[in-house]
DNA sequence: AATTTAATGTTGTATATACAACACGAAGCT
DNA sequence: AGCTTCGTGTTGTATATACAACATTAAATT
């Protein structure tokens, strides 16, 4: 046997990603926004223009998994599209007008994922990444 | 702006746990059997027996969404319990002989993922995992 | 230009997860 | 003993995710 059930890397990154969530929550839900709603909108936010399968492809989301979060994003009024198939996505004004409130509240959220890990987490945890790109 | 956006810890970690997963299923779907529900059985065939609110505590799982993984499981006929309020559960006959068949399954899409991130990989990740705990 | 093929988006179905609210049971307290 | 409190388990509701199947558009081939 060469490898011990309790070093199973999907169930040890899976309880920390729920401890890295709950914190983010804490900070997003007075906002009434998730984590995943929030990613999807720094995505958007940062490149202004951005066709749907290229965020699904950033984010490693399945097509239809994306599908359902932009109904969602669209029916919060943060997001707007050029076409109804093979749609361009940009933050709506309303989606401009919230990230002015998201983006500090996702700082607060870093931040305190950042009192935890120290740097000694985010250069662990960017080696990992690299391995795994 | 301390963080850039990019930077985003839980969107990150989302990422990787999506790949991890997704290795996963290729050899545990023809098992029958999903990476969250096979993580709960290697917890219970490590400790034979072992109390509900405790698999909570080890996964990092909400009290809700853990009961609802064990009906499935339970459904399954892979494990029973003792009582049907604060249960003792523990792996059923057909669920000890699961593990036979679950065991080197499991070890395979660990071996992928260890060709991926070789020992670069595991040490990084047991450095950042250290920090949050 | 018409047809075929590939890429992309959505819907059906199932699992996974969390929070809130409720239910139950075991200790403690009086 | 009766009551209260706390720990624990389940149910209601919403979001998140993936795969399969289908729909639609774009691209390629003839």
């Amino acid at each position: 046997m060469e490898f011990s059930p309790s070093e199973c890397i999907s169930a040890r990154i899976g309880i920390l990603q729920r401890k890295i969530n709950t914190i983010y929550r804490t900070y997003l839900s007075p906002l009434n926004i998730s984590e995943s709603q929030s990613s999807i909108l720094l995505v958007i936010n940062k490149s202004t223009e951005i066709g749907q399968s290229e965020i699904a492809s950033i984010l490693n989301l399945e097509r239809s998994s994306l599908s359902r979060n932009m109904v969602r994003l669209e029916k919060n009024g943060w997001i707007e599209k050029n076409a109804s198939y093979h749609p361009i996505w940009s933050l709506s004004n309303n989606g401009r007008k919230f990230m002015k409130t998201l983006l500090p509240a996702w700082e607060n959220a870093m931040k305190e994922v950042d009192g935890i890990i120290g740097n000694k987490g985010w250069e662990s945890f960017g080696t990992f990444e690299k391995t795994m790109s």
